[in-house]
DNA sequence: CGCGATTTTGATCAATGTCAAAGGTGGTGG
DNA sequence: CCACCACCTTTGACATTGATCAAAATCGCG
C-alpha cells in the first residue's frame, strides 16, 4: 500500500468520525468549512510505514482518524525510547518552525487513516480562527501533562508498576476514543518489545513481569489483546492518577 | 517572605526582562497594553515556598521573571519526580480546565519573582490576541518535546549519560534565558537529590558518577555551580541533540 | 563553635539487563 | 494442506547497574 493522499468526495469535516477531539473540534459548523477547504484530504497508511520520520522536516501535521501510531526517538546507537502511543483523535507533528527536523519518527503500527493538512499557513488559519490555536495550546498542553506522568512512571516505578501504569492507560485511552466499546478487553497491537522500549526495560523483562501480572489475575496480554482480569487491584498496582482531558468548553 | 503581589508601578511589559521570550513576546508595544491591565503584577517568592501545588486547582498562570523553579510529581509513598527545572522565561500553571487540580507541584528553588495573570479570562484573551494563542501553543510544543527529549535520557541512557545531558541541558538554558552572561560555568542550585529525583537515580548514586565525570575531566560540580571543562567531550557523552528552540516569526 | 543539611565513601543487595536457546504463531507459497 | 520462514514469546543462567544501608567528612550559617 504506498501513501496516496484523496478528497474523499464523500467526506467532510462535518460527519468526520472523530468530530469532537482534534484541533477543529470547537468550530461550529459553519466555521468547519475553512478547515474542510484547508485539509489536503485523508491519507491510508499500512502498518509500518513512516507518518513523519526523525531528522526530517515535514511539511504536514495530521489528526489520526483510526488506527493506531507511535512516536519514538532513535539515540545514534540504535537504543529507542517509544514517547507516546497515540489512538484516533491525536494530532500529529505540530511544530512551531517549518524547517526545524522533527525530533521523532511517527510510525503506524495497524493500517492507519489520518487527516492531512499542509503545515505552511496552518498558523496563519490558527490566527484567523483563534478558537482553533487555544485548542492547539490545550491539545499541547494536555500531551505535556501525559509526557510528565509517562516520565515519572518511567523515573519512579518498577518494572510492574510501570506495565500496569501503561496498560491501564492505553485501556482508558482507547476506551475514550472509541466511547461506544465496551467488555473488559481491547486491541493491542503492541509486542513485548514496544512495551520494553515505552517503559525503559528490555522486552525479556517485560516478558516475565507480564506473567507475574497474569499469574496474580491482574492482566493478561493475549495474541494481541489486553485483558483487565481485576481493575481494582490493577488501579491500585498502576498508582493510577484519575484522567487527563480537555473540557469541552475551555475555562475563561 | 510572605506571597504578595504589587501592581509595580514603575514596571511595565514593555521594559519586563524577559521580553522576548514568553506568551506576550509576540505582541507588539501597543498591543501590550491589554496584558499590562490584564496581569495582576508581579510576585516575589522564597527560596522552598510553592508557586502552585499538586492536588490544588490554581487560579492564575505565571510567566517566570528570575530564579529557578522545579516542577514535580509526588506518589503516594513520597517517591519524587521532578518533571522540569524552569528558568527565566518559561510560562507555568498553563492547563486548558479551570477546576482540575494541578498533577505537580511547582516550587521555587531560589528566591523568585513570577509575572501572574489570573487564568479567568486567559483564553479570551488568547481569543482576543490569536498571536498569544499561537505563540501558547508554539511554548506548549516545545515543551513536549523537551519532555520527551527528558523521558528518552531517563528510560534510554546509563546514570552517567543522563546527568551529563541533564547538565548541558541547564547549562545551555541558563544562557538562553540570560545571553549577557558568558564563561564556561553558572549558577546551579541544586542539590544531587534534585538530580537524582530528576533523572530516576539515587543522590548516592549521582554523586558517583558526578565523581567519575569530575574526575574524567568532563565538568564539575561544587558550590552550587557547574563548570563545563571538556565541552566536546560533554556533548559527545550527553549524546546531546541541538536547540530546540522558538523561532522569533513562526513558520507560516 | 555547633548544628542541620549535604556530600562522600564503603559494603552489600536487588532489580533489571545480557546472552542464548527453545517453543509458538501466523503468513506465504507450492 | 503442508512446509517453511520470519517474528514473537518464553525460559534459563549469569552479569551488571544502580539501590540500600550506614557512617564519616564537609559545608553553610548563625
Amino acid at each position: 500500500m504506498q501513501p496516496f493522499s484523496v478528497p474523499e468526495p464523500g467526506s467532510t469535516c462535518a460527519n468526520c468520525g472523530v468530530r469532537g477531539q482534534p484541533v477543529c473540534a470547537p468550530l461550529d459548523n459553519s466555521e468547519l468549512d475553512v478547515v474542510d477547504s484547508f485539509r489536503a484530504g485523508t491519507r491510508m497508511l499500512a502498518a509500518g510505514s513512516d507518518i513523519f520520520t526523525q531528522g526530517e522536516a515535514g511539511h504536514e501535521v495530521y489528526t489520526l482518524l483510526n488506527g493506531w501510531v507511535m512516536l519514538y526517538t532513535l539515540l545514534e546507537d540504535g537504543r529507542r525510547q517509544i514517547v507516546d502511543f497515540c489512538v484516533a483523535g491525536a494530532f500529529l507533528g505540530f511544530q512551531p518552525d517549518l524547517d526545524v527536523p522533527s525530533k521523532h519518527t511517527a510510525e503506524a503500527l495497524t493500517a492507519v487513516e489520518v487527516c492531512v493538512f499542509p503545515k505552511r499557513g496552518l498558523l496563519t488559519m490558527f490566527g484567523q480562527h483563534p478558537k482553533m490555536a487555544v485548542r492547539m495550546a490545550c491539545i499541547a498542553a494536555r500531551d505535556q501533562v501525559f509526557a510528565y506522568q509517562h516520565l515519572t512512571s518511567i523515573g519512579r516505578r518498577t518494572a510492574r508498576e510501570r506495565i500496569a501504569n501503561l496498560l491501564l492507560e492505553l485501556f482508558v485511552r482507547v476506551r475514550q476514543s472509541a466511547p461506544d466499546t465496551a467488555g473488559d478487553s481491547i486491541r493491542l497491537p503492541l509486542t513485548q518489545e514496544h512495551l520494553g522500549d515505552a517503559l525503559g526495560l528490555t522486552s525479556v523483562h517485560v516478558n516475565r513481569s507480564l506473567r507475574a501480572l497474569r499469574e496474580d489475575g491482574v492482566l493478561a496480554v493475549k495474541r494481541g489483546a489486553l485483558s483487565i482480569l481485576d481493575p481494582d487491584r490493577l488501579t491500585e498496582e498502576a498508582g493510577f492518577d484519575a484522567e487527563v482531558s480537555i473540557p469541552r468548553s475551555p475555562a475563561g
